[in-house]
DNA sequence: CTTTAAACCTGGTCGC
DNA sequence: TGCGACCAGGTTTAAA
């Protein structure tokens, strides 16, 4: 599923094919995404592509007069394929740039494809994001301050957009894991000290799986169409009734707020 | 305001 | 082999 680092990757792979090249058409062959995708990016032939930034997962695409919003929701990937290429199934829009095409594929329709001509910063979508995990200002006194009078479990604000973006799931359960921090813990309960390890661990395992190209359980694909190879090195994603890596403790899942939580209960503690 | 649950969607897996 | 039930997951929206 694609997390902050699978977005920045498929960031990476499809600038150089997309900044400063006109748009020469459009094709929406399937408009219902998560929310239609709306006429105005019909219109978009005959713009130039500036530049391509990431906000959590959100992929903004600056044209300009406006910005081209698209997330990639669970099952999304982003493609540039030589123009004329087949579209396959689930390859539900283009944006035709000469002789490229930047190709959404997305299975579960849970992506998205949106416009604005306002301050994007500003979208509804945007406005209320949290603190960018690889930025500077995401430090441990910050995440410290951040958790201060939070009742939920520090597993749960991990995965709260309007605190920290782009850490999902995966990254959520591999941080607490490096951090040695149990996934029930309440996110007031931890001491500076403990929030230190925290950023430290979600910045490391962010950093790691970009290096490594972006994780891939099913649908990933980066925007040179091969799957990232992070997958194979989870410590305790998806690792039910298996062995720690580290202690030998078999892995434990839970359930936290309808998701699945993975931890050691050795090594991880409250 | 906070917390929880439902909704969106398809493909894969599991039991029968 | 087929089929229904169920799960996965990011995010918003509705409901409690």
């Amino acid at each position: 599923m694609p997390e902050l680092p699978e977005v920045e990757v498929t960031r990476r792979g499809i600038t150089p094919h997309l900044a400063g090249r006109r748009i020469s058409g459009v094709e929406i062959r399937q408009p219902r995404l998560r929310w239609p995708v709306p006429q105005a990016v019909r219109q978009l032939a005959g713009r130039r592509v500036r530049s391509i930034r990431r906000r959590g997962k959100y992929l903004l695409i600056d044209c300009g007069d406006g910005h081209l919003i698209v997330h990639l929701g669970m099952s999304g990937s982003l493609r540039v394929l030589p123009s004329g290429t087949p579209a396959q199934k689930h390859d539900h829009f283009d944006l035709v740039l000469g002789d490229r095409v930047l190709r959404l594929r997305d299975p579960r329709r849970f992506g998205a494809v949106l416009w604005t001509a306002e301050d994007v910063d500003r979208h509804p979508l945007l406005s209320h994001l949290g603190v960018e995990p690889l930025s500077r200002e995401f430090d441990p006194a910050r995440l410290h301050a951040l958790t201060r009078r939070q009742k939920l479990s520090i597993k749960q604000f991990l995965m709260d957009g309007r605190r920290i973006v782009g850490v999902g799931n995966i990254y959520a359960n591999e941080s607490l894991f490096r951090a040695g921090i149990h996934p029930l813990t309440r996110a007031r309960r931890l001491s500076l000290q403990r929030c230190a390890a925290l950023s430290r661990a979600i910045k490391e395992i962010l950093r790691a799986a970009i290096r490594a190209g972006g994780s891939s359980l099913r649908d990933f694909v980066k925007a040179d169409g091969h799957a990232g190879e992070f997958q194979t090195r989870y410590w305790v994603y998806d690792r039910a009734a298996q062995p720690c890596r580290r202690c030998g403790t078999p892995i434990r899942r839970i359930v936290q707020g309808a998701r699945a939580t993975y931890f050691c209960p050795t090594c991880q503690k409250r």
